[in-house]
DNA sequence: ATTTAAGCGAGACGGTACGTCTCGTCTTGAA
DNA sequence: TTCAAGACGAGACGTACCGTCTCGCTTAAAT
């Protein structure tokens, strides 16, 4: 079952993802365009249109790319203390600025371009969502979980914070937080 | 010190906020532009460029205008019952679609241009962290107010929550949350 | 009866006729866009589309703007003076390189765009017949007309005539023509 | 010495004419594609690029090949009826709707595309030229020729009508214009 | 039989121009 | 001075084709 035809050139998809992060950082996302990314890349703006829906569909996967987007599921023998190392994995990728100020933009796309959302939403929130709640689901079975805050309602106030603190108060986050947040939500 | 010439058009800022109002129903954000609030409106251009500084500015003055963005400052005697009341209060807000999908785009507008996000910042988020913080001083004073989440602490997680539901899980927010938000940050 | 709003630069539409005559003598009518003219003249695409629905038309404009185009309707006295008149007026144009290399591409033009096409034809070709007309009516009243090839016979062998030389052997129209063409057309 | 490799495919080549030929009336000539025909034709781009120069060349082979363009040299015995006859044959070739678009269509290209023009001249527009030659050339050995206008004229003057009645005013070409013709050039 | 050299359909590629849209500014004449 | 109207320079949009370049295959002559 092979298709006919030439190749996806790999060349060309690796200028096009690195034009964009280069660029979004020079110009920022409002600055940054397809014409833009096609010229800095050397490529035509149909090899881009032919395998990406939109810019930030292209920035989302130059982020991928370049920022190690991966996910930690610890198993650090405790509920509090997988807590604790999940949320310093999540904290720390927050601190890379290059990283925020790109998540910053794709968040924003997603709440115009309702395609682009959908795709954000299945392609990268949810994912977080669910590593999380791989950590409260072995909690359950062990034992080790309170009762308290349900385990979509941690996912939220977690996630909550740490977003709320990248596009409100664009304020650092800090460490003590971490203590904060996992006394509030694993202290029985 | 009257200065000379014709007096600004309240017609025109009212025919203005209405037709943004109406349009980013229509067409959405995105579809949203200032050529297009100018034609429905039977406005001119310049007459909007005059008084916004962009087309989000328009519509956060329509949304001031049209839904009732009062923020709340409950006095019930102690803080769980302020803390509830106020949730009530900000919940309620954010079940009215209309709103939210207007809230939803000022703040993606706000990532994506700096100069509202300033005017967003300051101009609408703060003010309700200031309104939720005179709640926590006054639980201070009385000395009513568990030491565990420090008060900025729980500004971020009460707005944190409300914000992730909106922007990213878009699920609507139901009341059980509140009493899991009381219990969690009111309870010593 | 006065139109609101800003009025035509006639800067620009200078501006763009002579862009316009300037590059299809440097790239040819293949090589002229809408784009190049725009950038050019300094003036933007849309001022373009504003005023003229094709590059033909643009160039059309700008013909009539630099070649005099104006048709002698001469009375010399008698049928075959007018004629040898109007043709040497005629050839005279024929023989400006510039001005025949535009006609050329018009005349495709119009083969191939069918609005500029019959723009083409009234408002160009069918001004020559007129004028031809004349003499021809003049010499009818005056007696003076062979009946033998009718009014409209003798446009078409004039102008096809000419229109041939143009577009197919591209060899200059020598004076010696007109005297067969004379003698042909007016010798009873 | 015969190269290897596979032979070209005479049922590519038909379907790629047909192709053109349809589509031509189709979409029209400005409408018209390589990729176009290419996808009606089901072959490859590159099939059509390696055997012709351009759209108009295959337009030009698919009007060989579905209209008789074969130019008659009568003998009639005598200049007149010789020359009758071959205009009749060449106004009969003109009145046949989809045969004169498709030749307008190549006149235009012949304008805009320089190395076109030439194929078209010399494979196309001299072979009519040289026919009406040998019926000019026969009539002077045989003394039937009237001295006033020069062979080339004559030529000049019947294409001449003919492509002015096509291209510019678009008038079908009547029988009576024969008559005229004739007399005009063949009488004394 | 194997090698070599086309030709083929398919389709990705770097380009270029299209015609449209909206931006934010400027100009006009009336209010 | 503001207003409605609307022209202006600018520039990105997403599309359509251009002509070229792989790609795996088929075909056929030469080895």
């Amino acid at each position: 079952m092979i298709r006919p035809g030439r190749k996806r050139s790999e060349e060309s998809r690796q200028a096009i993802l690195s034009a964009a992060a280069d660029l979004v950082g020079e110009v920022g996302y409002a600055g940054l365009s397809i014409e833009g990314i096609a010229a800095r890349s050397g490529t035509g703006k149909q090899t881009i249109y032919r395998w990406w829906p939109s810019k930030a569909d292209v920035l989302l996967e130059a982020l991928a790319a370049k920022a190690d987007l991966h996910i930690p599921i610890p198993d650090e023998g405790s509920y509090p203390a997988d807590l604790r190392a999940f949320l310093a994995a999540s904290f720390a990728l927050g601190r890379k600025p290059q990283v925020i100020e790109v998540l910053r933009a794709l968040m924003a796309e997603a709440q115009i371009n309702p395609a682009f959302g959908e795709r954000f939403r299945t392609g990268f929130l949810e994912r977080r969502r669910e590593a999380l709640g791989v950590l409260v689901e072995r909690a359950r079975t062990r034992g080790d979980l309170p009762p308290d805050p349900r385990p979509g309602t941690v996912a939220d106030l977690v996630f909550g914070l740490i977003w709320y603190r990248v596009l409100a108060t664009r304020e650092p986050i800090d460490d003590a937080l971490i203590d904060e947040l996992v006394s509030l939500l694993a202290a029985g």
